[in-house]
DNA sequence: TGATAATTTGACCGGTTGGTAAAACATTAC
DNA sequence: GTAATGTTTTACCAACCGGTCAAATTATCA
């Protein structure tokens, strides 16, 4: 029988998974280089290689997919934040957090620009994750960053621009790639260009957060 | 009679240049928030007031409307970057180039979601444009920021890094301006959070990029 | 005023898009 | 093996999309 997707709760055959975790990959692909409107279900079909009814019998609208897609991301995409540990050094966990990011922006930047692209165009799909989970979380750290400037471990600051400042530098060279490599030239534009971000960023960071006498 | 509107070069009506005006103001507000594929013409006709037949009068493709606002954005766009004074002392000029920048961000939240869209999915319009002036212009000034840093001016540092840093945490409150304001809450949504981001941004980039006796 | 050119509109077209129906095919459980 | 269930395919649909056409309307100017 052909029972709806929604409706098969319980067990998971070993194919649906198998399916599922295919066409997940190849919608990460199509959403994160098209956004939501601009990808098409037949695109992400032919990228999984398989039929478009076939893809729609796990997945029954183009929104479920970009749903579960989002769900399964967002998560991941916090974990620099959450692992930022208010017991350790200020600028050794800036520095790591700065690191990571970095590090996300390189290994996965499908999942970085999926994220732009929906932000960019008024967040009209994960708008309740912004002012939820996602403040919280950021309300949480920012109060970590403050109490570091009020005990003179850094330089005043506002911490909730300081983590803008951090995400967007950082993803900046997922999301604005060709435009990185565009104006780094051809020579400049290997794998190398990380390296030399995470040295500018965290001497930017670092040295711009530091105590000085002559500080405001 | 109906003359196609590339074979006009000469003199163009009163009603020409308005409508022509009409229409890329109603094209910018649709291209900057769902990207060129996600973009119909109906929509965008319907934005400018007028019937799709009437405004493919004027712009006889989909494609046509976006290069016209792409090559009259682009321009202005740059601006800040050009009137960075090579003259001029380097912390004045990078703090004003971070306030130019950041009030375009305010002020024109629009010709950013613009580009910012391009970018992301690829740049397929205007890879020429960042291969070509925009990457002069910045090579030009890079040229600059390594001149003061030789001649110990300010911290040595990577100057396409740190042209890329500042473009990215100002354009940052442009494109991705529902994440933003979703984080700081209602509260602290008010135009008052480009003043905050202002203050961070220059005392980060200034004392950032100062000279102190234990750099590297 | 009337002729001429510029503008606007409604009807339309072929291709694409998100999605459906039903039957064919494969897999699993007994 | 076979019956029940799970998967895939073929054919299809209505809505939408970019764009055209010809006729209707309006502006310009002698």
């Amino acid at each position: 029988m052909v029972l709806p997707r929604a409706a098969r709760t319980q067990r998971r055959t070993r194919i649906q998974e198998e399916k599922e975790e295919l066409i997940l990959e190849a919608a990460l692909d199509v959403f994160a280089t098209h956004g939501f409107r601009g990808s098409t279900i037949d695109q992400i079909a032919e990228v999984a290689g398989m039929s478009k009814p076939n893809l729609l019998y796990y997945f029954r609208t183009k929104e479920a997919m970009h749903r579960a897609l989002i769900d399964r991301v967002l998560d991941s995409w916090l974990d620099p934040l959450r692992e930022f540990d208010a017991e350790g050094s200020p600028v050794s966990e800036i520095r790591s957090y700065i690191r990571r990011k970095l590090e996300m922006a390189r290994d996965f930047p499908r999942e970085s620009r999926l994220f732009a692209n929906e932000i960019l165009q008024g967040a009209p799909h994960i708008e309740d994750e912004l002012k939820g989970p996602l403040k919280s979380l950021v309300d949480e750290k920012a109060e970590v960053i403050r109490s570091w400037a009020k005990t003179g471990k850094i330089a005043k600051c506002d911490p909730y621009h300081l983590i803008f400042a951090i995400w967007s530098t950082t993803q900046h060279y997922a999301d604005f790639d060709v435009q990185v490599r565009g104006v780094l030239g051809d020579e400049r534009s290997g794998e190398g260009r990380f390296e030399d971000a995470a040295r500018f960023l965290e001497q930017l960071f670092v040295s711009g957060l530091e105590i000085r006498d002559g500080g405001a």
